[in-house]
DNA sequence: CAAACTAGGGATGGGAGCATCCCTAGTTTT
DNA sequence: AAAACTAGGGATGCTCCCATCCCTAGTTTG
């Protein structure tokens, strides 16, 4: 069983990887911390495949390069036989390159990193050995969330609201149905009765519908 | 339509405070905003019933409290209608003060902000006017996620691997029942099944069972 | 004009998870 | 000894979501 540790002080963002862990790499445990030191005793009492870290602990100094690098090695050297990531709000190249050397996997800024990004992380590292994806801003407009619609249906809009300019709905279709492995007929169903179900309810709806 | 808003740069973590700001106003409309500018473009255009606000935004100086300051004051304009909530991962009781007095609702610190606790902040602005949440690292185990689980019986095991030393597995069973408005005998069926399902599969189990 | 894109709607079967109720049997506590 | 806690298991009905297929009809575009 693929063993992974999630060591993040914040809640939600803690339980966000662990989700996003799970979703890499399928049939798994994940455990996740939020201090060095429930980590620490977790690592020496088990065996695990993969260590996520945000060197960002409370206790130590964020501004401190010092700290950083010492959180994040005294996990590697309690866990030899793990791949490490190294997961931070305050993402910079160089740092990056400090955390390679003491033998991460790959540094991940946590700006950019959107649900099923974290795959293409471990990819990355199955590929190329190591994995940096530094933060930047791309969004242009914003995410809408609306509570009336099932998962897909919102997915559906999703996709469509970030349409490019001039790209056809059929072209959306197609690329959902590739992305979600079904028919394009049903993406454009979930679309059409997302849709419907806002207009229903008077909402004004995203540019680009 | 109850109208939010969520302006916060880490992706993860402003999915996740949707999801939070969905859970408990109930029918809603939520969008996320990644950067200033679009958060500001949104609230010129629409009518916003909560704005949820993380200073540190990237081309601010983190360390700056003029410019974390400057955000939420910015948005606060902008949405002279609207309960502000302030979240942030590096909390102080004399910014909160600072928040305070330009007009915000409520001052939350990332790392206490657990599911469900959203529900509480916006229930003490409701009764008291102002909520504030710093943080403070209070677990002493890890969490456990393990992917051949259901929810509920994920949440079982949660609730069971929490439990304080000494306490019954019946009363566990009975707040079980509690939180997720269900009968105690269909706790403890959940936490029963997922036992068993782990043990099939051979997992070394959380201390407490 | 023909073809393709647009916007709706109805019907159907399958599967997963939820919630409940009922059963046996060993151990511990009172 | 009686009562309560422990640890399993089986069966059932319900709801929601997923995925598919089929239908009409207006508008664009080639």
């Amino acid at each position: 069983m693929f063993r992974a540790l999630v060591l993040e002080d914040q809640t939600l963002m803690r339980l966000a990887l662990m989700n996003e862990v799970q979703a890499s790499v399928g049939k798994c445990v994940v455990l996740g911390a939020e201090t060095l030191n429930i980590a620490t005793v977790e690592l020496q009492n088990d065996h695990f495949d993969l260590v996520v870290i945000d060197p960002g602990l409370p206790g130590f100094d964020p501004t401190s390069q010092n700290d950083r690098i010492a959180v994040v090695d005294r996990i590697i050297e309690a866990s030899p036989g793990a791949i490490h990531v190294v997961v931070t709000g305050s993402d910079n190249p160089c740092e990056a390159d400090g955390f390679r050397r003491i033998g991460a996997a790959a540094y991940v800024g946590k700006t950019g990193l959107a649900p099923g990004v974290f795959s293409n992380v471990l990819d990355d590292i199955s590929n190329k050995g190591f994995s940096l994806r530094l933060s930047r801003a791309v969004m242009t407009k914003p995410d809408y969330r609306f509570s009336a619609l099932t998962p897909r249906e919102q997915e559906a809009i999703d996709m469509m609201a970030r349409r490019a300019p001039g790209v056809k709905r059929t072209a959306i279709f197609s690329l959902m149905a590739d992305r979600l492995a079904i028919a394009p007929g049903s993406a454009e169903k979930y679309y059409k009765q997302a849709r419907a179900k806002l207009m229903r309810q008077g909402h004004r709806l995203p540019r680009g519908l």
